[in-house]
RNA sequence: CGGGGUGUAGCGCAGUCGGCCAGCGCGCCGCGUUUGGGACGCGGAGGUCGGCGGUUCAAGUCCGCCCACCCCGACCA
């Protein structure tokens, strides 16, 4: 933990990863079990990944609100499937202000059954529909075993929540919001995602359909980064949200939720970080420029903070940082602002006051390679073509390794040997819960999604061997 | 919950057969020299040895119980 360098990625992945995390300062271990604490560096990139969805979700009708973090245990037990999915990973609370309760409260691991119930009260006509409602907040699941970012006790995460007239307006609303994640993921994180639909065993607790955003990681382990349910009129039922119609006839709603977390970090670091670090799209990071100064003498200093002053004042369209410390080398600075992402680098030296030229560097391209140095002129213009070309290439690289990672296995026997060393399989794929089940205890692969995007046609089922329409991703996963 | 491991300075660790002042590296503070890829010298600060109990003239060290965290499995955004 001391060396100077992270354990590299092909020595050990997780501990790359964890290691990363913490020296990166995204998130540190909190005194609780299970729980971390987000850094400002690491929320920061929050508050990125926050603006991006939210200007997203208003631009579609949507409007943020805030629930209650307790809800009724009675709440839960009103969605047969709800409640059998979350009983094991609740946590209770049997006690307030030393008085035991009369009902336990939970802590809310999803706010599905409060939302619900509150929709029945505001909801009374079909004049009242649709309701497209969001919350940023934390819930709690109480997990077994937790890693940094990808699975807390405690995480934050925004859930929609929505409630429309039609069972088609439901599932419009539903595909709306992955489209949404998936053009956040792709366009913002440059986290290139596979959209699709969820098996039966997969799908969440008492929705009829769920969609996933899948990403594979630098591991090529799979992660779902985002998903989107058709709760159908399950919770209408359950909590009675109904409306007048046009005839005056009593309707179920039809609800949807959708949600993205704090994992997405997870997947952003494990999707574009390299051995020296983490690398951080430009749209989200939290600094998008570090600028180094260099000098030797006191003399050097002033002509160059000089420079530096004028260059920070011409990029102010940016996030841009100066790291004036005196305390440590630039070849320090270089290689920490390297391990914490940041996108582009701007060296100021004697030799570029001399010149009026500053030195550029790019975190995705190591080394010499990626350094160059450009006249001081027009400097705004050059800094933001350069964060556009580094944005769209991690993207490319991203998808590039991706795509050199997917298979697709003739028969079950490479399936097996496919997922056995590392990466997908695309195959044809009759659904079959049973079948499914026998795969992930055969290879610990789990059906990741049946994408949206389908060839279309016939084939043979990887399994079973019978005819399938349908062709679905199997992976191991986050 | 099952298996494995670790608790000694902020972090990483050493501490032999129980022995008198508990140490090393990094980090931190001060001064000086340095500064274009992880600088160096000198001087300092910092400890309930996870907790409780026991054995003993004497416990970081031996014994018992407890607690916490980490890793690997079964569940999951």
């Amino acid at each position: 933990m001391n060396d100077k360098k992270l354990t590299p990625r092909s020595e050990n992945y997780s501990e790359w990863y964890n290691q990363l995390v913490l020296r990166a300062e995204l998130a540190d271990y909190a005194p609780v079990r299970g729980c971390m604490v987000v850094r400002p560096y690491g929320w920061s990139l929050w508050e990125n990944i926050q603006d991006a969805l939210d200007s997203r979700f208003k631009a579609t009708g949507h409007v943020n609100a805030a629930f209650p973090l307790f809800i009724p245990m009675s709440f839960l037990e009103k969605e047969k499937e709800h409640v059998e999915g979350f009983s094991p990973e609740l946590a209770v609370v049997t006690i307030g202000g030393g008085v035991e309760l009369e009902e336990p409260l939970i802590v809310r691991p999803t706010s599905e059954t409060i939302i619900g119930y509150m929709y029945s009260k505001w909801i009374q006509s079909y004049r009242d529909l649709p309701v497209l409602i969001n919350q940023w907040g934390n819930v709690v699941r109480w997990e077994m075993r937790t890693r940094l970012f990808l699975r807390t006790l405690e995480f934050y995460w925004q859930e929609g929540h929505t409630a429309h007239a039609t069972a088609e307006e439901g599932e419009i609303e539903t595909r709306q919001m992955l489209d949404i994640y998936t053009d956040f993921a792709v366009n913002e994180a440059a986290v290139p995602v596979i959209p699709g639909r969820k098996s039966e065993t997969e799908k969440f607790a008492g929705a009829v359909r769920s969609y996933t955003i899948e990403a594979m990681m630098g591991d090529t382990k799979a992660l779902q980064a985002g998903t989107s349910h058709n709760l159908g009129q399950n919770f209408a039922k359950a909590f009675e949200i109904q409306y007048l119609d046009e005839n005056n006839t009593l309707q179920y709603c039809w609800t949807t939720s959708w949600g993205l977390s704090t994992r997405f970090i997870g997947a952003i670091i494990m999707t574009h970080g390299d051995d020296q670090g983490l690398i951080l799209p430009p749209r989200l990071a939290p600094i998008q420029v570090v600028i180094v100064p260099i000098f030797r003498k006191d003399e050097e200093q002033e002509a160059v903070m000089a420079a530096v002053d004028k260059v920070k004042a011409e990029l102010a369209d940016f996030r841009v940082k100066v790291d004036d410390r005196m305390e440590v080398t630039p070849g320090f600075k270089f290689n920490e602002w390297e391990l914490r992402g940041v996108p582009l680098r701007i060296e100021i030296g004697p030799k570029d006051v001399a010149n009026h030229s500053v030195a550029l560097a790019r975190r995705d391209i190591p080394g010499r390679e990626g350094k160059s140095f450009v006249p001081q002129a027009n400097l705004a213009q050059t800094v933001g073509d350069l964060l556009e070309t580094i944005q769209a290439s991690l993207l490319v690289k991203a998808t590039q390794f991706r795509d050199e990672n997917i298979f697709e296995p003739k028969d079950y026997e490479e399936f097996k040997a496919i997922i056995n060393r590392g990466g997908w399989c695309y195959v044809w794929w009759k659904p079959n819960a049973e079948n499914e089940a026998k795969i992930k205890e055969e290879t610990k692969a789990t059906l990741r999604c049946i994408p949206l995007d389908q060839p279309g046609g016939k084939g043979q089922c990887i399994y079973s061997g019978e005819e399938a329409t349908e062709k679905a991703y199997f992976a191991k996963a986050y």
